[in-house]
DNA sequence: TATGAGATCAACT
DNA sequence: GTTGATCTCATAC
């Protein structure tokens, strides 16, 4: 499997993720294959660097590559991907993977047996990799971090993005076509 | 199956 | 003081 580096994410979000679906992702030897992912654009209302740099989202106006983390809703911590279209504030929010690595791990992190809902939701499949802010601004091409590109280009879905109350009509959620570790399924 | 409350924090008004 | 890129559990159809 071939390794994904720092030029991989220096492009627009809207190339780079639909080519992280399938892709497999690993903290710590812990995780999976990427199914779902959404794009978040400093013009888009909806994303946290529409208003320009804070302490929090810093991150996101550095460097293409590197991992950006936030607490959402005051409970969960949510993990993304900084992008880098024209030198603007961008990221992919990891939204779902499937549990391939470290099974047992994620299960023992998430008090949770079922298999399907381990990482099917951005909190969840933080909780079940051990994503917290200490990942913040950490590149994605070195330890504890593993990415590696698919072989094949899947069936890719899109489809509207998910729990938001600010321009959430845009067409910006990716997913793997048919698979059952989605946090929602994408309509046909 | 579907709706509703609670958990709990940083940014924003 | 209010809100949000969420999840879980409880109660009501």
């Amino acid at each position: 499997m071939k390794q994904l580096h720092q030029p991989f994410f220096a492009r627009s979000v809207h190339y780079v993720a639909p080519d992280l679906i399938g892709a497999t992702l690993l903290i710590n030897g812990v995780g999976g294959r990427i199914v779902e992912l959404e794009a978040y654009h400093h013009t888009d209302p909806a994303a946290h660097s529409y208003r320009g740099p804070t302490p929090r989202n810093a991150v996101m106006f550095g460097p293409p590559g590197f991992a950006y983390v936030y607490r959402s809703y005051g409970i969960h911590w949510c993990l993304n991907f900084v992008c880098e279209p024209a030198g603007s504030a961008s990221a992919v929010l990891i939204r779902a993977i499937e549990p391939l690595e470290g099974l047992a791990k994620m299960r023992r992190r998430r008090g949770l047996a079922e298999e399907r809902l381990l990482c099917s939701g951005p909190g969840r499949l933080a909780q079940a990799m051990g994503v917290t802010i200490a990942h913040n601004g950490l590149a994605l091409d070195q330890p504890p971090f593993e990415l590696y590109a698919r072989e094949k280009k899947p069936e890719i879905a899109t489809g509207v993005r998910i729990g938001l109350t600010k321009a959430a009509e845009l067409p910006w959620r990716y997913g793997l076509k048919g698979s059952k570790f989605l946090s929602k399924p994408f309509k046909t």
